[in-house]
RNA sequence: GCCCGGGUGGUGGAAUGGUAGACACGCAGGACUUAAAAUCCUGUGGCCGUUGAGGCCGUACGGGUUCGAGUCCCGUUCCGGGCACCA
């Protein structure tokens, strides 16, 4: 019997539903193994091949776990609150919830289709209230908690309030807000009760606050820095701007020390380990205090990473929105810099950065006072110095940096060097840091080492400056302006945020008529017309009307997959100790700075709170690559294409019986001419599209007022006839011939569109073709099927200009899968064509996991062919059963043996493409031998099994077995059927392979010397000259050096 | 600009400092077949030479360390990704 992949897949993929084999229960000695895949965002798109890259490789490494005797959990859910069920839902009227839930059906069927061995007992859906109560819980947890730095943790609100009311906050290390004020005892007792809850909002782990966002009109709602990509959002590309708006945000800050300390414990890819610490932005630095000259008690303060060049400080510069510009700036500067800051605040995030080199600046006209120096130093505003960083303000070091350089060039400032090794600092800032200090005070003639220390113990003796560690890092918005998120559990009384009590959560997400903001600008919630907190029948408050982002219910997941089904906690005590944290996680790079970041910082949270048992909620990550899509690209021929085609391949060829050829110039200066015209005839040509022919007066016009008679030539005729030139030059001819004034068609044949083969395409400027993309299922080769593509819309006026082969070819592009890009590859497609085990080995001997790399289903004929040969070892002709149970020979044995060690090896570095090739060779191997012995095709299928888990499941069962192949024991290999009698060593001369020996295992290395230099390729090389040394490396290599 | 990756046959890719190109795809030739498909066998980095000799070159480029370098070090270059007036 041949191998029928579908056959066999159906009945085990319905035996192991039946069976429920991948039901994992908590109750088990064996150690446990928690592997983790990024949950997916249930597009309608469903699965491209891309997809389960990811997916296949975890499901190996599970079942090879298992199989290894850990308890393994393998979980799946869905990431399903999101905008485009919402964009879905504004634009077909259909409720999230019901789109959202017809995705994840289709997306669960093409998973189990892949025989993936996921638990779905423990499916979660962040959208589910069930679950999202938990995500509420969380917040109110944030919100009821502030990070106190000494205790280096999160302490309860609580625990604030008692100190303030105790002592103010003056002795108070804890994260806040910048401008948080100091207060005493007294004034704590002194506020209101509304007061007091503003007060601690400056303290609480989330808290609402007016910032600047990214506003994106177009759909209605925030948008975080990661889902803005160029200046347009990352879904939809749409224009976003930078708004004030009050948004809840989550003070990532506080963590910002841990975060990256604790990227130190962790087992991940050194570059998401770069990107988070790129992220935080830690610089160590000195906060330092220049007074203003005539304005006692006021002060620049600046943040510094080179304190050390202080000396070289020669102005300041403020950002226009620095709170000192309007109260330092003198009389005669005054509007000069008001118009600047006025300007610059017009200004877009993304005109500023698009005009990067440009330098602007305005002086204030005062002065600051270098406090080590004592020199003043004009102060000066320009956008180059953000608000948002630091402390708005910086020292200017020209000599040292190339932004101040720039700056003080066009502002003609002082450049002074302040290192002896500074060198051309007449053409650029030098930021070295050797040499010794020179112009710099009490420095002058130390090191940077030396230099520092002494400096910033000058500063905090002078009370003018301190150390300091700065962070990049910013608290990350927290609420989104739109219906299908979680609701937040708060409600506002008198302008101040309160939480719902716990007995009120969930606090679900009410219907609304329209999924759209309300007309006066306010989120979708606030459509909901009595949903309001009611605490007692004579109180109705308002809820909060946001909604939480995505990446709320994305923080925790791993948890709720422990314990899916519990109402009383988030997860139980048991399972949370049972299984504690993600061994090996598994996703994309695209998450390293936002869902990656933030689940680390809530899990940190968590920790403090000794709600989970440790502090990383990962210990290793795996990112799998992309498998990109290989696009068609068709060219489509604009309109100077005729141009050049009728001039290239009509009118040159036929030049010497029309005459030469004239091309009118300077076509931009005049409103409108004609294309070409005759030297030497009277004839005209104009080259125009039917859809424009208004146009052919005016040309009518130009050609009459050179003397020239006229012939139109549509594109679209030009089109009809594009591969038969010939009767383009007919046409041409009887224009000459004749005497009429002017020709054109009456009739224009119904072409609108042409596509020119891609091979003809490099005889035209690149201008005259726009690149269209093409369904990938109508191009094989790179060669269009014309007639299929006809039935398309896309081609239904499209005329087709082919290569001298008569086909139609297009080019490629490899690029990221997706719908608009008509480049998408189904799995389901693949799986029904050559089965769900040959799909999963291709996809990953197609490369390392890590890798991206193009879909291209080339070469699974390979994969498939192996599959069908391994069937072969197993069921012959007509399906007999082959397998039988004879002693296996040395031979057999060896490459059983060895198999098992590469595969097992290669399993533990996460190598699976060379696993997969592990198997085709001892299958080829095994062939060759013509060996069916049980001894070594039954071991052969528990090592394919987390490979190829249906068809091995299948051989198990016909090899006797009653019970699943997914717990059959992991083999291990002996060593002694890999040993050899004879092991051959290859010999190198001087580095350089020469030959081969063959020597007795057990050769002692003076042995082998004697056999080397015994052999003629070696006494060829070596000759009359002397051996100067023998290498023997033993397994290895020799090799001889003379 | 800064920070990470990475450059190996026609292609995807192998190679704890130890025979570069495993395993596949593709291609070429052959077997079976009326034919095709399927299957099987052989060859396949380049150049020169042989036609059962062999030699030279070869892992982006230039140096270095080493008995030995795709692998380690220094420099250059190209490609990909991330960050960015971040003081």
């Amino acid at each position: 019997m041949e191998y029928e992949p579908r056959t066999i897949e159906k009945r085990w993929s319905d035996w192991w539903k039946k069976h429920q084999v991948y039901r994992v229960v908590e109750t088990s000695d064996k150690p446990k193994f928690y592997i983790l895949n990024m949950f997916p965002y249930p597009s309608g798109a469903g699965l491209h091949v891309g997809h389960p890259l990811g997916y296949i490789a975890s499901d190996i490494i599970a079942r090879y776990k298992r199989q290894c005797g850990f308890n393994v959990l393998n979980p799946m859910g869905f990431d399903a609150f999101g905008l485009p069920a919402e964009q879905y839902a504004i634009e077909m009227g259909i409720h999230p919830a019901v789109s959202t839930e017809e995705n994840i059906r289709r997306y669960r069927q093409q998973m189990e289709n892949i025989g993936l061995s996921f638990d779905w007992s423990r499916e979660i859906r962040t959208c589910d209230p069930k679950y999202y109560r938990w995500t509420q819980w969380i917040f109110t947890l944030l919100f009821e908690h502030y990070y106190d730095y000494d205790a280096d943790k999160a302490l309860p609100i609580t625990a604030l309030v008692e100190r303030l009311e105790k002592e103010g906050n003056a002795r108070v290390r804890a994260a806040c807000n910048a401008d948080t004020p100091l207060i005493t005892a007294q004034e704590w007792h002194r506020f209101s009760e509304k007061e007091k809850q503003l007060f601690l909002l400056q303290y609480r782990l989330t808290f609402p606050e007016e910032s600047f966002v990214n506003w994106c009109p177009a759909l209605g709602t925030v948008l975080s820095n990661d889902e803005v990509k160029d200046g347009v959002s990352e879904r939809g590309g749409y224009p976003v701007e930078r708004r004030r708006m009050k948004q809840w945000s989550m003070r990532i800050t506080a963590y910002a020390e841990r975060l990256l300390r604790g990227l130190e414990e962790i087992d991940w890819p050194e570059a998401i380990k770069d990107q988070q610490r790129n992220w935080i932005g830690r610089s160590q630095g000195a906060l330092v205090r220049f007074p203003v000259e005539g304005h006692s008690g006021r002060f620049v303060e600046v943040f510094t990473t080179r304190i050390d060049t202080i000396y070289g400080a020669t102005f300041m510069v403020l950002a226009p929105e620095h709170e000192l510009v309007s109260a330092i700036t003198t009389p005669a500067q005054w509007s000069e810099v008001q118009g600047y800051v006025k300007w610059a605040a017009s200004r877009s995030e993304r005109e500023r950065i698009s005009e990067v080199k440009r330098v602007t600046g305005v002086n204030t006209g005062a002065f600051a006072i270098n406090p080590f120096s004592g020199n003043a130093i004009p102060i000066y505003v320009a956008d180059y110095v953000l608000a948002g960083y630091g402390t708005g303000a910086i020292m200017a070091v020209p000599s040292g940096d190339q932004r101040d350089w720039n700056f003080a060039k066009a502002f003609g400032l002082p450049i002074v060097p302040i290192l002896d090794s500074q060198k051309n600092l007449d053409q650029a800032a030098d930021p070295t840091k050797e040499g010794r200090y020179i112009n710099s005070g009490i420095i002058n003639g130390l090191t940077y080492e030396e230099a520092v220390p002494k400096l910033l113990r000058w500063l905090e003796e002078k009370g003018l400056g301190k150390a300091r560690i700065q962070y990049k890092i910013r608290n990350a918005i927290f609420s989104r302006q739109r219906y299908w998120g979680e609701p937040f559990p708060v409600y506002w009384k008198d302008g101040v945020p309160y939480l719902l009590p716990e007995s009120e959560l969930p606090l679900v997400l009410p219907e609304i008529d329209k999924y759209l903001p309300t007309e006066t600008g306010e989120p979708p919630l606030a459509r909901a017309q009595h949903w309001r907190y009611r605490p007692t029948p004579n109180e109705a408050y308002e809820y909060e009307y946001s909604t939480m982002p995505g990446w709320a219910g994305s923080s925790w997941y791993w948890y709720r997959y422990m314990d899916p089904h519990n109402d009383e906690a988030f997860c139980g005590r048991e399972a949370l100790h049972y299984w504690r944290c993600v061994d090996w996680y598994i996703g994309g790079p695209e998450h390293a700075v936002g869902h990656l970041l933030y689940s680390r910082f809530w899990n940190h949270f968590l920790y403090d709170l000794g709600l989970v048992p440790e502090r990383e909620f990962a210990k290793k990550l795996i990112n799998q690559g992309m498998i990109q899509g290989r696009s068609s690209i068709a060219f489509r021929a604009k309109e100077s294409f005729y141009e050049e085609y009728l001039w290239v391949k009509v009118l040159k060829p036929y030049l010497d019986n029309f005459g030469p050829m004239h091309i009118p110039k300077n076509r931009a200066e005049e409103s409108f001419t004609y294309d070409f015209a005759f030297a030497s005839n009277d004839l005209a040509i104009e080259v125009v599209s039917w859809k424009k022919s208004d146009k052919i007066e005016s040309v009518c016009q130009a050609a009459e007022a050179d003397g020239k008679r006229l012939l139109v030539l549509f594109t679209e005729e030009l089109a009809a006839d594009i591969n038969s030139p010939e009767k383009i030059a007919q046409r041409i001819q009887q224009a000459l011939e004749s005497r009429e004034p002017f020709f054109m068609s009456r009739t224009v044949p119904e072409v609108e569109q042409l596509f020119v083969s891609f091979e003809l395409t490099a005889k035209y400027s690149p201008e005259c073709f726009s690149r269209l993309h093409v369904d990938i299922s109508l191009v094989e080769d790179d060669v269009l099927d014309v007639a299929r593509a006809c039935e398309r819309p896309m081609f239904q006026k499209a005329k087709f200009k082919v290569g001298p082969d008569g086909q139609f070819r297009c080019t490629y592009e490899i690029e990221k899968m997706s719908k608009s890009k008509y480049n998408v590859v189904n799995p389901d497609e693949v799986i029904e064509q050559y089965g769900a085990d040959c799909f999963r080995m291709y996809e990953m001997f197609l490369g390392p996991v890590e890798a991206s790399k193009p879909w291209d289903t080339k070469g699974i004929t390979g994969v498939q062919g192996f599959l069908k040969r391994l069937w072969s070892l197993y069921v012959g002709q007509g399906n007999i059963w082959l397998v039988q149970d004879v002693d296996p020979s040395r031979q057999e044995l060896c490459a059983l043996h060895s198999a098992i060690k590469k595969i097992t090896e290669d399993l533990n570095r996460f190598s699976l493409n060379t696993c997969v090739s592990h198997f085709m060779t001892l299958t080829n191997e095994l062939r060759a031998l013509k060996c069916h012995k049980k001894a070594i095709l039954e071991p052969l299928v528990v090592l394919l099994a987390p490979f190829a888990p249906h068809l091995a499941e299948e051989l198990w069962h016909r090899l006797g077995h009653e019970t699943t192949v997914c717990d059959a024991p992991w083999p291990a290999w002996d060593e002694r059927h890999l040993e050899t009698d004879r092991v051959v060593y290859p010999v190198q001369i001087n580095g350089k392979h020469r030959g081969n020996i063959e020597v007795d295992a057990r050769a002692s290395r003076e042995e082998i010397e004697r056999t080397a230099l015994q052999q003629d390729f070696v006494l060829r090389y070596v000759g009359n000259g002397s051996v100067k040394k023998i290498i023997v490396v033993p397994g290895r290599i020799v090799n001889i050096v003379v």
